[in-house]
DNA sequence: AGACATAAGTTCAGAGATTGAACTTACTCT
DNA sequence: AGAGTAAGTTCAATCTCTGAACTTATGTCT
């Protein structure tokens, strides 16, 4: 199950037109910054007629500004079109297991403010209520005042259940069955918008396909490697969809078995890829405490032996999770993140030597699935949530205000 | 990757417009018999003028029909809408490691004509020719004659190269980078409409989910135990599409390593899951020669002991791949089929038990995951690859004809 | 049986979005 | 300076959906 910007089947009347028109218009500029009415035109497969009629209702709206003049190739020569980045703002925030991460940004997802904030989260209502003071924080700098509030989306680490604003379930920090909007709603009755809530990895894999120009990739998978391993795949260059499962649990990987037989999860089972890869499974492969920061206790340990082998299982098995993954979905393009990448090398490597000695066995080609490694995954998720308020609003219902 | 009935950013005009909204309501009818021009209006949203303007182009052209005069609650009777069964043909085909299968079926997937030919396929061309050749028999008989082609849907047994009809490779047939319908063509030119190929284990799954009515699922895997393991994944019970990955490589669940370190497989890496559980691993397990039929050889040694010990590990090893699955893309229903199947219980029971008792580990709900297993899988690739025929004309740029 | 209520389906003038052709604007090349 | 080319605008024509009025067909109440 796919998050669908209609669920229902329905037919379209002339505003419905319309407003498909304007959309895949902005939809075209935000993709190819630059684009001149003529281009949109021939690659909409639209007359220029109804694209400049377009393109000046966006304008008006200020979705869209008029750049530079372009070079001429023997005519008049065409106007650059870009997003607006002026007028909106953005909001994201995701709840960690070790702190609370927000952003505001622009529609292109140029990030005007951050903030982190180290603690481990308590209650939901604790937290929801930190968390909007937070945002109204953010809500009144300098940079983000004045500008028109398109909605607020919320990163979790735990499965969301599909069409409904639930989190299902947060192993690491203990919830279950939280309506976490509807907790934050009260604390932020001035943050405009809308409001829209994922599983971290989702939107960190929605964040990275979608603000992304240029050259889009067909589909994106987004390793999420932390204290458990998550993983969030969005597919469709044109109109991003983020693959949920009918129970949301697409992407818990970390519960993939790896090792029939092996040892005891907690959720009960044995063999769990967690087992073999996580922050948890490091901890106890070590015997680190929970007090303790994972990270910045391994950090100047990576010349002890018992280290480096725990770390090069664990990534032996990351490696086999990406094949795996590779073989069942075969994403366009891996981004692998969450802070077991700050441990470098010694987790790393041996997971992408796997990966790439093991991808091309069944077709013989060359070719390689690009994988990226984000060193700095702190914001990732946040601003994938803030880009899964801007799809909502683009390919959805509203009407482009 | 998915596929795209509309692979450019197009925007859309009034012909576009008239078009979806033809196809919407058609889709309506398919999927739920006997709804009335009312219930349309309603569920599409749109007036009763435009969908009673839509239906009766429909009718003209041949894909409606009136059926019989509703029940009334007070006021006028609805008259109730089907599809027409009577103008269309849709072909399919599958080519298997042990045969070819054909079928001819309605609008509505009900099968008209079916053949099965065994045999090992020996080169792609000779295979082509062959199977044009039988096509043309099913083309010919009384119940086929005179309804107007709508075209030809062609399953096979590996990945499929995404946007083009290239069949990459075909291990057990020993065939790489085939152009199949290339072949097909020239000893065809009689048999009209769109032409489509794909990976058996997708053809089935997007057949499985899109012939259904009433209650369709969000999403639905097939997975084909045979030869070898294959799985297919379809999502949107609205506008069904089917996963393909980059390289086509999406579903080949056979090649995910399951246990590190183990068995050698033909791909070269060691524990796929196609070493623990697939018809040859239970061939070498046993000692069962190519030439014989595997599941006749095997259905009266069941009570054998070392061939339930055999059949036990497959089993348990494919019931781990089915939690993989649910835990990486939490499909809404799955379907278990291919010639493994055949051999019942023994196999099954291992593979639905460990399934049943973890699939909730997570949540710690009590809902199920539906698991059907079809016992006998024959026609199912070639039903499915004709429903391809279908959406893609219905979905497709085309006109409705 | 007849009148009334209710709901399905049809008709048609009107609204609204896209179109295509003509036109204007602006730059390059000779 | 003039011809050529391409971008962007204008506007009447076209096409589809809409909304309200209308017709048709059945159930229900008296």
């Amino acid at each position: 199950m796919s998050t669908s910007y209609q669920q229902q089947h329905k037919a379209g009347d002339l505003h419905f037109l319309k407003r498909l028109n304007r959309s895949a218009i902005l939809e075209l500029v935000r993709r190819t910054p630059g684009l001149t009415r003529a281009d949109i035109a021939t690659q909409a497969q639209l007359t220029k007629a109804t694209v400049g009629a377009g393109v000046q209702s966006l304008l008006n709206q200020g979705w869209l500004r008029e750049g530079e003049l372009l070079k001429s190739s023997g005519g008049r020569p065409g106007r650059a079109l870009h997003l607006n980045d002026d007028n909106h703002v953005l909001f994201g925030a995701e709840v960690g297991v070790h702190g609370l991460r927000l952003i505001a940004c622009t529609l292109s997802g140029q990030v005007l403010e951050s903030h982190h904030e180290h603690l481990v989260p308590t209650t939901p209502e604790v937290t929801a209520e930190l968390l909007a003071e937070l945002l109204r924080g953010l809500m009144h700098t300098a940079s983000v005042k004045g500008r028109h509030s398109l909605g607020l989306g919320v990163a979790l680490p735990g499965p969301i259940a599909p069409g409904k604003a639930v989190l299902r379930l947060a192993p690491n920090l203990g919830w279950r069955d939280i309506r976490f909007l509807d907790l934050l709603r009260p604390h932020l009755p001035r943050l405009e918008g809308t409001w829209v809530m994922d599983n971290e990895a989702k939107s960190a894999a929605f964040g990275e396909l979608y603000f992304r120009t240029g050259n889009i990739p067909e589909s994106l998978m987004y390793v999420s490697a932390g204290t458990g391993i998550g993983s969030g795949m969005v597919e469709g260059s044109h109109l991003p969809l983020v693959t949920r499962g009918v129970q949301g649990l697409a992407g818990e990987i970390g519960h993939t078995v790896l090792q029939p037989g092996g040892l005891y999860c907690h959720c009960g089972n044995r063999g769990c890829a967690e087992t073999l890869v996580s922050g948890w499974s490091i901890r106890a492969a070590l015997g680190i405490a929970e007090e303790e920061d994972l990270i910045e206790a391994l950090l100047p340990r990576l010349n002890e032996p018992d280290v480096q082998v725990t770390l090069r299982r664990a990534g032996e098995a990351l490696g086999i999770l990406l094949l795996n993954l590779h073989h069942t979905q075969n994403p366009s393009e891996i981004v692998l993140g969450g802070s077991l990448t700050r441990l470098g090398e010694a987790l790393l490597s041996p997971a992408l030597d796997y990966f790439k000695a093991n991808q091309n066995r069944l077709l013989g080609t060359t070719q390689q699935v690009p994988l990226r490694v984000i060193e700095d995954s702190t914001f990732i998720a946040a601003r994938g949530a803030a880009a899964q308020v801007l799809a909502s609003i683009i390919h959805g219902p509203s009407d482009l205000s």
